[in-house]
DNA sequence: CGAAAGTAGTTACAAATGAAACTAATTTGT
DNA sequence: ACAAATTAGTTTCATTTGTAACTACTTTCG
């Protein structure tokens, strides 16, 4: 048994080059990947709280905190007290979080569709369906 | 497009879930996942200089020094100048370490056969296929 | 030949990460 | 009602990691 035959090695690789290959979508705009995926999730709600975003994005709550400072000092979110729960921080994109992610949504779904360029539909389904059945398991 | 959607999350998220759950093989043996792959490659050889196990297991020079270091700690490797180029110095198993590597060679198969359990071979075929034409782009 | 460039591997130091402790607010149970 | 336990989020500190510099040796080429 070789390593390059093993599965948890090839999805590895696979995924370390994936996400360097994406990084340098957002990178020209001065984000890091945790920062990415919070402004990806924001993008598709209208207010979130801290927590919500660490489940979603499957960060832990502390790289979530801090990828959320390194937001709001690009002045990307809006961090206002939730009034219900004064733990919890209400957090949306601003205006300029708002643009930026519209820039990049777009650039990203063209990354991701040259990627998948060479492959079919069916292949790329049952990609999808084995990525499901295993990452299932626990 | 949802951070769920997207390729890079689904892969990198496959990834991490597939190697926290190897590494519930290995750790039990006292090793890390970089001595895994180092263990892993010196098992289909007699012996490697530092640079070729850098290049198979696709861990950085440093990462490899630093693991070989520990599994030498461990003496589950030996380490020899290599006569013909004194810079470079030749690795291989230990008696403990092919011991080790044979224990856990099996284990890891069964690991991964009970992972595929669920999957046809026509999809594993598929899947991999699908994971090289990604992987191939630069 | 021998100086300059390159390579194998290690070390040192700065930056990123993770676990645990912490603050502040909320919920639970009596 | 209110003490104890729980939760949201941040901070601290120890460990891990990555980059760059370093040593020692080898190759290149004028």
């Amino acid at each position: 048994m070789q390593l390059n035959d093993m599965l948890a090695y090839k999805v590895a690789m696979l995924s370390s080059d994936l996400s360097d290959s994406l990084a340098t979508v957002y990178k020209p705009y001065g984000l890091t990947m945790p920062e990415w995926r919070v402004l990806a999730t924001l993008g598709n709600a209208t207010s979130l709280t801290s927590k919500h975003i660490a489940v979603a994005t499957r960060l832990d709550k502390v790289k979530t905190s801090r990828a959320l400072q390194q937001l709001a000092s690009k002045q990307l979110i809006v961090r206002e007290t939730n009034e219900n729960d004064k733990r919890a921080i209400n957090i949306s994109l601003s205006a300029e979080g708002v643009r930026t992610y519209n820039t990049l949504t777009p650039l990203v779904a063209k990354w991701q569709t040259d990627r998948l360029e060479n492959i079919t539909d069916d292949e790329y389904h049952i990609f999808l369906k084995v990525i499901n059945s295993l990452s299932q398991q626990k």
